[in-house]
DNA sequence: CATATAGTTGCATTATAGTGCAACTGTGCA
DNA sequence: TGCACAGTTGCACTATAATGCAACTATATG
């Protein structure tokens, strides 16, 4: 399901949205692997928007899912090692409106909630939708 | 002219294009600085095309360009770390269907055409104009 | 001054990408 | 078996981006 094929434009095109940057960036600076649930807790941006844009990147080649019950976990791929140089780029990104340190500060908070190093809540902490923006 | 601000979604939105890849692999590797016409003669491709990608590669702070008579030559920004981080990415991309190779090799001979380091001759050599489809 | 040349840009067209809504699938639990 | 919940996707809409053509600017040269 994985593509060996890597394509330098879609890898680009991939990076060139801020919502997916959020995700990878996350993933780069945590060294973490995340379910759906946890990223929208996260970043706070609805599920179906943020489902959307892992599919692109796993089409992309940068992610990796792996089903485990009714939860999606998603992670980085390290393969050919010109990834690993993408992801240093992206870890050494400046973060001027600090979007990136408030992601990792509720990530953090969010990965609190594991069980096992499972996920075992919805988002949110079961209370009502999102409601930013 | 140059932006202080770097707005990481656009520098990979930048080279999310396969001829705009291409321009900046061909300065990377070649650490070269170079005008339209001796692009337009590496890449085979029109010049107000490469001109437009030019200036977006230039608003995304990864070429700077400097007008010398007739001429333009544009060169890669080196100054703020992630750039070197980038351009190191760029180099380690592979190269499956030799185009990076191909537009290298033009560029090299081209790149003869030069005296004294400047460029003096036009594109393709004063012939007709580019008919790659 | 006329002409050639290096490069840029406005316009119209077409293709592609992001978003929200709502409906949907699949899994676990009472 | 019915329900709650994690996640996905079809549809419509809107915005953005790439392209080709042709007209344009600016610089050098005869």
């Amino acid at each position: 399901m994985q593509l060996v094929t890597i394509q330098p434009e879609t890898l680009f095109q991939a990076l060139a949205d801020e919502t997916r940057l959020r995700i990878i960036r996350l993933l780069v600076v945590t060294a973490e692997e995340a379910c759906l649930c946890e990223l929208v807790d996260s970043l706070r941006e609805p599920s179906y928007k943020l489902s959307r844009h892992l599919k692109i990147l796993r089409q992309a080649g940068l992610l990796s899912s792996q089903k485990e019950g009714r939860w999606v976990y998603h992670r980085l791929v390290p393969k050919p090692s010109c990834l690993e140089m993408l992801y240093a780029t992206v870890r050494a990104l400046p973060d001027r409106d600090r979007v990136y340190q408030v992601d990792l500060a509720r990530f953090t908070e969010r990965m609190c909630l594991r069980e096992g190093g499972r996920c075992r809540v919805g988002g949110l902490s079961g209370d009502a939708k999102v409601e930013n923006k």
